[in-house]
DNA sequence: GCGAGGCGCTGAACCGGATAAGTAACGTGA
DNA sequence: TCACGTTACTTATCCGGTTCAGCGCCTCGC
């Protein structure tokens, strides 16, 4: 009932644990006959190498870590985590490496985390996510020495290896298309002010409304949740200049903003007109769909993955700058009303 | 820069290994003076325990796998596996256990990777969900000897430890609900027909109807999407007998349904009654809120790690039924239209 | 016909901890 | 005072692989 080891393949086919190594791990050293033997009796009696023996003579542990640090009610509402994990997965599981996670809830556990998994060599690096201005798990893990991915912008990412996208961009043309519709009146219903990619659309946003010439840029902070975004969205629309046109910084916001249009009366896009961002199958599915600035998050992700093994593994990796997310117009917006 | 071992600590502390090992683990053998000293210098210098070394002499890998049998496009959109998974987790990291996570695409790669990482040692035990009639991986865990805990019916889930909900129970109470409104014509719009849970509501949902008098039940299987949601609806709503009540098996498909009634300009709830199973924040943001079935699903994958780890730990342990999920009556169920 | 060199393999050390067995030093009771 | 038990260690071995040094044996070249 015991898991065979390469011991027990040496005993059968008559030859020493060294040479049994060599065959499986396709070192020269063995004539190709012994080999073929070595292979069969490994295959007949299913052996599988044990991870923590190879782990011990200095080899990897062939897993990245990952803690995300979320509460678990906010974690489930986005599609994004799950998508972004998913195509770190492939990448990761296409070069056989797995995949630990954790969810955390505060930056200090999600350190002590990754120092311990570090610690105990259970992974070759991580991939971290959220990030903030002056980050302090940038320093961290640059003193850790650990191999790292950050997702997020360059500026803020220190010596770790950044993977980002432009938002700036998307944010612009999101504007310019509003704009070229006729809105003069825009408001954005942000996430947490304190990451670094709330700040930089925030930023674009406020230098588009401006290059443009509309009035000043209204942007409404929140924690992402449908709730929030309902009350932003109530809030906006109850003011005195009220926006022709909202954007969101996530889709269930973008859902909780169009089913409090239509608490109010008001039509979309008649006289509202929304824009998500991050474009999920729940974008599609609510009357009207929502117009929505998609990425391939998984690709995102996979990229991610790509530049952290290339990292592990040695090499000296740059940074990577995925593709800006691009306007995918629906039914949610239209000119403003006249 | 490498990493700090026992032989470290042993070699400043001036004593054996043998020593140092002990001292470490609370075992007897050391005087007070020298255990606190040798703790000392291991918190000095940071050790941790090389958790390969560790497992090497037999210890657990305290590490538990969970391998996600879906396309990422279908994953992200359900907030269900990331609840699921944090629920999971939240056990785990309660315990010191790190959850190992793969997604692959079909049964036959889900059962290589439980393969692979019991065979290396990778992880001590695993959780299966998306149970099947007659699911050949039952017999294939059951053959390895892996300690397994199985998201679903005890009916189907061999030897191993299931941990289920009364699925019957929640269907019950929602027909008899809709069937005290007044309700006569109520349909279904379920998930993938070979899922072991899939079935159970069916026939429950029958039996029901059959019970309350209500004319034949229709029910539709999907695959969970939106889209398909979306679509059994259009079909529901235009067929002649026409239901005055659906329910969902999931909430994407119960917002889909929604969208797809106001779009045939059919009032939701004075004409169309909605009901969705699995309560998200999205139900709460959609016009009407949705009236959905509740279940504390963190909780629930709380319930199946707790299992598997006493499972892992060596204890017997009893299958474990967990709450059914309970009614949450909200703004889009009322009365049938006279 | 003999040394050089390569092939194919063996034996042993090693990775970092856990642990059983062995050994001094010391205290205690008879 | 001596046998005995306890304390506080040390030494050695093991876990399952990897890897290096070494050692016959065969082949080749001269």
């Amino acid at each position: 009932m015991k898991r065979p080891t390469i011991a027990d393949i040496a005993r059968q086919a008559g030859v020493s644990k060294g040479a049994v190594s060599y065959a499986l791990n396709g070192q020269p050293g063995v004539s190709a006959s012994t080999r073929a033997r070595i292979l069969a009796i490994a295959d007949e009696i299913g052996w599988r190498p044990n991870s923590a023996a190879r782990a011990l003579n200095g080899a990897r542990a062939n897993t990245v870590g990952l803690a995300l640090c979320r509460p678990a009610r906010f974690l489930g509402v986005e599609p994004f985590f799950m998508e972004l994990i998913s195509g770190i997965e492939g990448e990761l599981s296409a070069r056989s490496y797995a995949l630990m996670l954790q969810v955390v809830t505060d930056h200090d556990e999600e350190m002590a985390v990754y120092r311990r998994w570090w610690g105990e060599g259970r992974v070759d690096g991580a991939i971290l996510v959220d990030l903030h201005f002056a980050d302090p798990r940038v320093s961290e893990m640059e003193a850790l020495g650990m191999p790292v991915v950050v997702l997020g912008h360059p500026s803020e990412s220190g010596s770790l290896v950044p993977v980002w996208s432009d938002d700036g961009a998307a944010v612009r043309e999101t504007v310019e298309y509003l704009t070229a519709l006729g809105h003069r009146r825009i408001a954005r219903v942000a996430g947490l002010p304190k990451l670094v990619h709330t700040v930089l659309r925030d930023q674009a946003f406020g230098a588009a409304c401006a290059e443009l010439g509309l009035p000043e840029a209204v942007t409404v902070h929140t924690d992402y949740t449908g709730e929030e975004g309902a009350r932003a969205t109530r809030r906006l629309l109850s003011s005195a200049s009220r926006p022709t046109a909202v954007v969101y910084d996530n889709d269930i916001m973008a859902v909780a903003g169009l089913s409090v249009a239509q608490e109010m009366r008001l039509d979309v896009p008649g006289d509202l007109s929304i824009v998500a961002w991050d474009d999920s199958p729940l974008s599609q599915v609510v009357r009207p769909p929502l117009t929505a600035l998609t990425r391939d998050i998984p690709a995102y992700g996979g990229h991610a993955a790509q530049r952290l093994l290339s990292l592990i593994e040695g090499g000296p990796v740059a940074g990577f700058e995925d593709r800006a997310a691009r306007l995918t117009p629906r039914g949610s917006t239209a000119p403003p009303p006249a």
